[in-house]
RNA sequence: GUGGCUGUAGCUCAGCUGGUUAGAGCAUCAGAUUGUGGUUCUGAGGGUCGUGGGUUCGAGCCCCAUUAGCCACCCCA
């Protein structure tokens, strides 16, 4: 027998953990209601061609395939070695195959809306808060197994939607007491980019470079778009494009000069003015700050697009989304466009953690052990014990009679507040001792006293 | 998928240029202490040094392979 372990990339959670993290998703789904969003779930697992091409390339190769069962069985020894031959030259095969854990939660949603567009009431506004799977290699902040927070609008194409999602960032990490950057950019902007050079076939040679200018700079990426067959000329229209700054206002004017010539750019910048006329101008801290070097992976994005960071801490994105026109025509059912975005608890968590922001009160286990000094003591004990439970308290009865040292031990241990102490003398006198364990100071108390006693 | 670093007690680690029986702190258990903890003191248990092979008179230490974890790239939450 080896020793117990659990698949890289998963983790165990303890009370501790588990208690920061409801805090975490609780805000989150209480921010969520509050706009008036419903909560779903969909299986851990979907169909393998209900996932397949939806994340490009690269994504198809992180999703968790689940092998068929039965595959042992001798009438089907043919089909599976010719399948395992498919598998080998990369592809897939329905015979080894046909089931996966999820990648996100936005295309099972997307296969929810589709399967059930007939009785849903539109625009639907649901949120999910799931785990989902991705087979990369793990490192800080990613993990093979993690949870997502999503809050999606489909049947409705009013920036308005935008609008609201935008301010659920704003006020979810405000609640959480976390300094984050909430950056916004238009895909139409984007477009108009690539059309300006060399055409819309482009556009995915485009972002996949752009994007890395904050981590290897201007020159690299004037480099990996020469590579990538663009002309000089082009790649000077880019680095204009990568260039602009100062704020928000400065920004769209650059904007409007390099690009207010295309009817995908005029619209893009229209976007963007609409969302930012709905934010709050004196709450600076969390206003959306335009970057244009913003271009997310998932290809499915057509409009506005977000993404979200932590400050003051290395960490990848916590959260991003954005519009997408026809997510459910994948699935069949065309004209239903969306918006939404996502919330990584998991990396949320991290930056909570290494910047010490969870607040105490996160704590919320036992707050009063009874010490057990004997079989008649603790019967009494016991059932004072069910009268403070009724009222709500959580209270903890040692579970046998032992010696204080032990017992005081148990209740530091656990971080308990208060130690309630019913030996023989306070039988006589028809006491208990009330201690509390973070000053060590103490007092007796009638023992029909004690219910109405404030902890 | 590509590259770098690390695996010694339950945890955090030390262990010199290879040399007797592999150590420390914390934790655990027992006692000093028969009703007041987190202090102190004493003692105890606990290790096939990640795994397999090699070099050597001799390997925790050197070499090879393998496995697991961490970190970076890629990509992403």
């Amino acid at each position: 027998m080896s020793k117990p372990s659990i698949p890289q990339g998963t983790r165990d959670f303890g009370a501790d953990v588990v208690r920061k993290r409801s805090y975490i998703i609780n805000t989150i789904k209480n921010v969520f209601e509050l706009y008036g969003f419903e909560p779903l779930e969909t299986p851990a697992m979907e169909n393998l061609d209900t996932l397949m091409g939806k994340y490009g390339e690269e994504g198809d190769k992180l999703i968790f395939k689940i092998l068929n069962n039965g595959l042992s069985d001798p009438k089907n020894t043919d089909k599976a070695k010719m399948a395992f031959e498919n598998v080998l030259q990369g592809k897939n095969d329905k015979n080894l195959t046909e089931r996966a854990l999820k990648y996100d939660l936005t295309i099972p949603f997307a296969r929810y809306v589709a399967m059930n567009h007939g009785q849903l009431t539109f625009p639907f506004k649901r949120y999910q808060v799931q785990p989902v799977w991705r087979a990369d290699r793990p490192q800080k902040g990613r993990y093979r197994e993690f949870y997502q927070c999503d809050a999606d609008v489909v049947g409705s194409t009013s920036l308005l939607n935008e609008v609201e999602l935008a301010n659920i960032y704003s006020t979810v990490f405000q609640k959480l007491n976390m300094d984050v950057d909430i950056k916004i950019n238009s895909r139409k902007i984007l477009s108009a980019l690539a059309e300006l050079c060399g055409g819309t076939d482009k556009l995915t040679d485009i972002t996949i470079a752009i994007d890395k200018l904050d981590k290897t700079g201007i020159e690299k990426v004037k480099e990996e778009l020469l590579q990538r067959g663009l002309s000089e000329n082009q790649v000077i229209v880019i680095s204009q494009y990568l260039a602009i700054d100062g704020v928000n206002t400065e920004k769209l004017n650059k904007i409007k000069a390099l690009i207010g010539t295309t009817v995908m750019g005029v619209k893009g910048i229209e976007e963007l003015e609409y969302i930012l006329n709905y934010q709050p101008p004196a709450n600076s801290a969390q206003q959306l700050s335009i970057d244009f070097t913003l271009a997310r992976g998932l290809n499915y994005y057509t409009g506005i697009i977000f993404e979200v960071k932590a400050k003051n801490v290395q960490m990848g994105s916590i959260g991003g989304g954005g519009r997408y026109d026809d997510l459910t025509g994948l699935f069949g059912v065309p004209n239903i466009p969306g918006v939404g975005i996502s919330f990584g608890v998991d990396r949320i968590y991290d930056v909570m953690e290494e910047l010490k922001l969870f607040p105490p009160e996160v704590h919320s286990g036992t707050q009063v052990l009874f010490f057990n000094l004997g079989d008649a003591e603790s019967k009494i004990a016991f059932s004072l014990m069910q009268q403070l439970r009724d009222k709500g308290l959580r209270c903890e009865l040692y579970h046998e009679q032992s010696k204080f040292d032990k017992q005081f031990k148990y209740a530091e241990r656990k971080q308990i507040a208060y130690a309630v102490m019913i030996g023989s003398r306070e039988l006589e006198n028809n006491t208990c001792i009330i201690k509390k364990l973070g000053t060590g100071e103490q007092s007796a108390v009638g023992l029909p006293d004690l219910i109405r006693y404030s902890f």
